[in-house]
Order: C-alpha cells, then sequence, then structure tokens
RNA sequence: GGAGGGGUGGCAGAGCGGUCAAAUGCAACGGACUGUAACUCCGUCGGGGAAACCCUACAUAGGUUCGAAUCCUAUCCCCUCCA
C-alpha cells in the first residue's frame, strides 16, 4: 500500500509504522476519521489458549495507538466463537476446547489487554466484551433466515482463507465454515449496538472482515471498514512468535519476563527498525536511527527494543530487573539470583543426585539421552564450570547455595532446594 | 451406499518382506566464527542405561513368515469420483 497523503494522525503513524497490509476503503476511513465521526474499533480475539502470544502484539499496539488518538477501543473476546474455531488458513482442524476450558482462558486475557489498553479513563475508554453474551442465544432457523440468506457458498469458497484447506483435501467441516458468518454476526452486533465502525486484525482475517463488512451493508446499509495488519515475520522469512519451538508468550506466568525481554534482545539487526516501529513507541525518526546503527553497536538498540516492549508488557520493574540480570549473566558472566528458578524438593535429595536428572528437572532438556548429547557436545555447564561425563554427580551439600545450569551459552536456569 | 487412493518421526515426504530407529528437506539443539545478531561451517536429532546393550515405534487390533513400516484380515479416520 502507498502512502495516501492520509489526513489523519492515526492512520498516518500506522502507515509511517508500517502496520497497515490493506484496508478495504483507506481514504474513506481517512476521512471519516479526520471529521471525527464515531470512532470505534474492534479486534476480536478467540480464547484457545491462556494467554496471548507476540503474534497478537502488532494488533494490541494497533489499538493502543487507536486509542491514543481518541478512538475508542473495543476487545472483544470470542467466547463463543472459540467454540467453534477459525478455520481461516489453517491446515487442519483444531482441537474443540471445552466450555470450562475456555473460561478460564477469558478471564486470563482480559488480564494482558489491560496492561495495554486503558479501561478506565473517562474520555475513550476501551471495551471488553465476549461474544457468548449474544451468539448462545441465535436460534438457529432464525439465524439462518435472518442472516445465512445474506451469504453465498460460492464466494465464501473463492476466500484464500479456506482454499488452502480445500487445495490440501482437507476437510472442512460444516461447523468451522461458520465461523465466517459468526464474525460477521459479531461486527454487525458491535456495529449497531456499538456503533462499531471499523474490525482491526491480521491479514489471515481479510475474509472473515469483509463478510461483516458485506453483511452490515446489507442489513443496514451502512458502510463499515476493515483494515488489517501484515503478518509479521523476522528477517529470515519466519513467523514471528516462536523461539526455541516454543511460544512467546505475554503472560509471566507461562514465559518470565527475563526469558521474554531475551526474545526481544536476540532480534537480528535486519529486524531492529521494524521492531521498534511496530512494538514500541519510540518516535520514528529514533527507530530509524536505532535501526541503522553499525555492527556491535546496534546491541544497544536492541536492549532498548527489549527494555521497551517488556515494559509495557511486564511493567517497568521487572523490565529492569530482567535487563540486569541479562547484563550480570552475559556481562559479567555471573550467577544472578532472577534467573528463572526451578525448585527441587529436598526429599529428592536423599543423596547425591546425578547431572542428567538435574538437567531434566531444570527443563533444559526433555530426556536424558537430550541432557547426554548435550554433555558429549559440551554444552552442559554447571555453574560455569564444563561438565565433560554425564556420570558427574551433585552433593546435597552442593545446593545449599542456587545453582546455575547453562545448556549451551544462552540457555541459563537456577536450582534451588524447596525445604 | 458403490468404486478408487491414502494414513510413516515436530512438519513435509521417501521406503513397499531382511542391511530400517526408518532416505531427503525444513524446523530444533550443541560447537566453531562473532556482537547474546545474520551468514557460513562442523556435529547431533525415539526412549532407558556409565557402558555393553535393551525397550518402544511407521493409524488400531489380529494373522502369515525364521523375519513385516513393507504381505493378509478386520476396524477406525481422511481424500477423490459416482449414486
Amino acid at each position: 500500500m502507498q502512502n495516501q497523503n492520509l489526513k489523519s494522525q492515526f492512520l498516518s503513524t500506522l502507515f509511517d509504522r508500517g502496520f497497515i497490509h490493506d484496508c478495504t476503503d483507506l481514504n474513506g476511513l481517512d476521512l471519516v476519521l479526520v471529521n471525527n465521526e464515531s470512532k470505534t474499533a474492534y479486534v476480536g480475539y478467540d480464547a484457545t489458549a491462556e494467554s496471548l502470544h507476540v503474534g497478537h502484539l502488532v494488533n494490541i499496539m494497533m489499538l493502543r495507538w487507536f486509542q491514543k488518538y481518541g478512538g475508542i477501543p473495543i476487545t472483544l473476546i470470542g467466547g463463543g466463537t472459540t467454540r467453534v474455531g477459525d478455520p481461516s488458513f489453517r491446515s487442519e482442524e483444531r482441537p474443540l476446547l471445552d466450555i470450562s476450558e475456555i473460561k478460564k482462558n477469558i478471564s486470563s486475557l482480559k488480564a494482558i489487554f489491560k496492561n495495554y489498553i486503558d479501561y478506565d479513563i473517562n474520555k475513550n475508554k476501551a471495551l471488553m466484551l465476549d461474544n457468548s453474551n449474544w451468539l448462545p442465544k441465535l436460534n438457529y432457523l432464525d439465524f439462518l433466515r435472518e442472516y445465512g440468506k445474506h451469504f453465498s457458498i460460492n464466494r465464501m469458497l473463492s476466500f484464500e482463507s479456506v482454499k488452502t484447506r480445500l487445495d490440501r483435501e482437507q476437510s472442512l467441516s460444516f461447523l468451522e465454515f461458520n465461523y465466517m458468518l459468526l464474525q460477521a454476526y459479531d461486527f454487525y452486533i458491535l456495529n449497531k449496538e456499538y456503533n462499531c465502525l471499523i474490525q482491526f486484525g491480521g491479514s489471515d482475517q481479510w475474509g472473515n472482515i469483509v463478510s461483516g463488512i458485506e453483511l452490515i451493508r446489507k442489513l443496514t446499509s451502512e458502510k463499515s471498514f476493515g483494515l488489517t495488519t501484515p503478518l509479521i515475520t523476522t528477517s529470515d522469512g519466519k513467523k514471528m512468535g516462536k523461539s526455541q519451538g516454543q511460544a512467546i508468550w505475554l503472560k509471566s506466568e507461562l514465559l518470565s519476563p527475563y526469558e521474554f525481554w531475551q526474545f526481544w534482545r536476540n532480534t537480528s539487526d535486519e529486524d531492529v527498525e521494524k521492531f521498534l516501529l511496530l512494538y514500541t513507541e519510540i518516535p520514528l525518526s529514533d527507530c530509524k536511527k536505532y535501526g541503522n546503527l553499525k555492527g556491535a553497536l546496534i546491541n544497544d538498540a536492541k536492549i532498548l527494543l527489549a527494555n521497551k516492549i517488556t515494559e509495557l508488557c511486564h511493567g517497568k520493574d521487572s523490565s529492569y530487573l530482567a535487563s540486569k540480570t541479562a547484563e550480570n549473566v552475559f556481562k559479567h558472566g555471573e550467577i544472578d539470583i532472577n534467573l528463572p528458578t526451578i525448585f527441587i524438593n529436598e526429599k529428592d535429595l536423599k543423596k547425591d543426585i546425578g547431572i542428567i536428572q538435574l538437567f531434566i528437572i531444570s527443563g533444559l532438556v526433555k530426556s536424558g539421552k537430550e541432557a547426554k548429547r548435550l554433555i558429549s557436545e559440551n554444552g552442559a555447564r554447571i555453574n560455569d564450570e564444563l561438565i565433560k561425563t554425564p556420570d558427574y554427580r551433585l552433593q546435597s551439600k552442593d545446593l545449599e547455595h542456587p545453582v546455575k545450569l547453562s545448556a549451551g551459552k544462552k540457555r541459563h536456569v537456577l536450582l534451588k532446594i524447596n525445604v
């Protein structure tokens, strides 16, 4: 998309920072925003897990900017739609979650949004809604007649989001196929009840968003808008959001602030500017400047990046602590008490304990075989001392002080006795 | 309901009676090089064991074989076409 002389601050900011992948009518939306007409926008999140991860962060930041420029953001939690499962660009059906699990996830998600979006200020406070407040009430026949008739199967099958599934000859169940209608209906409800005019989402949501816009137009002949963010990839072309095969969660119980901070600290050079723009609120020109630092100098920019993002997600204190811990561990090679810590029960330590067991307990390896492999590859360390043989054993007195276990140069864990 | 094709390691995808813990690619992990980057290179990559070695595995359950991921039977699941 090209800059089309956007007049609204919100859109031009988003544009400059690389948030915009596509828009149903960019100039039209720009006009609406400039004229300060109804400014309510929503993003939907299904409750498929107890936390969001960095893949969700772009949209959250977008809502944050939106609120900053005076808009009213709605975070819509898909308590209802989670029971169906969005098939968009998925190669297979996702396992169905039961209702109690969904409920648990919902309350956990709500807490995360509050770190980014303000639901309390007077002027344009954000709304937290849940489509389980209206979707379960739908009557099947009524729904089919009132809304179903506006959807064309031919059209739905033509969407790129389901094509993958069909091309791959994977089944697309009727249940999943209905997801699009429900999301469209959500937008319609929000439009009607909350005067919501815009839906944001990832580029994978295009089909669902457009369906909603069309439904609204057919039912009310009102114009609404959709704006999608690009799928963020790293410079080597991988989808953002995983490290060591693990999702980068926004919830500290699932991923400690230290590890979260580390994730950003390890950003590759080419991504620094992009990430500063998307995930922090550092001014545009500074992002450019930091991103262009050469050689080892760019490490400072990475630290700044990690600091800012962690601050938003986990708070200033946690962020500071994480950066300090990293400094101690990497710069000074020290044992820092704020490293992720694993507790061992004292009774498991009656005698001495084998190094392999310790590594398994620490979670640094998944099996004994892996531990042995690590040792034979010279990757295992205890308190920075290289472990050479797998039969190395620790006495319980060795554990009177916390012990640092390392797998390779970057992964460190502290072991403590739980009395 | 009928006909055909298929279900293999995290994924993709070979193998189609022994030499198969299963080619190859991707992902992942360790090492070297560096800047806690990227690239490149080297190594590893089912589980248990200090090791010799043992134990599970190619949808599931049986069977045929000295021997089965590979053959047979039944079951389940997926896909395509027909009704």
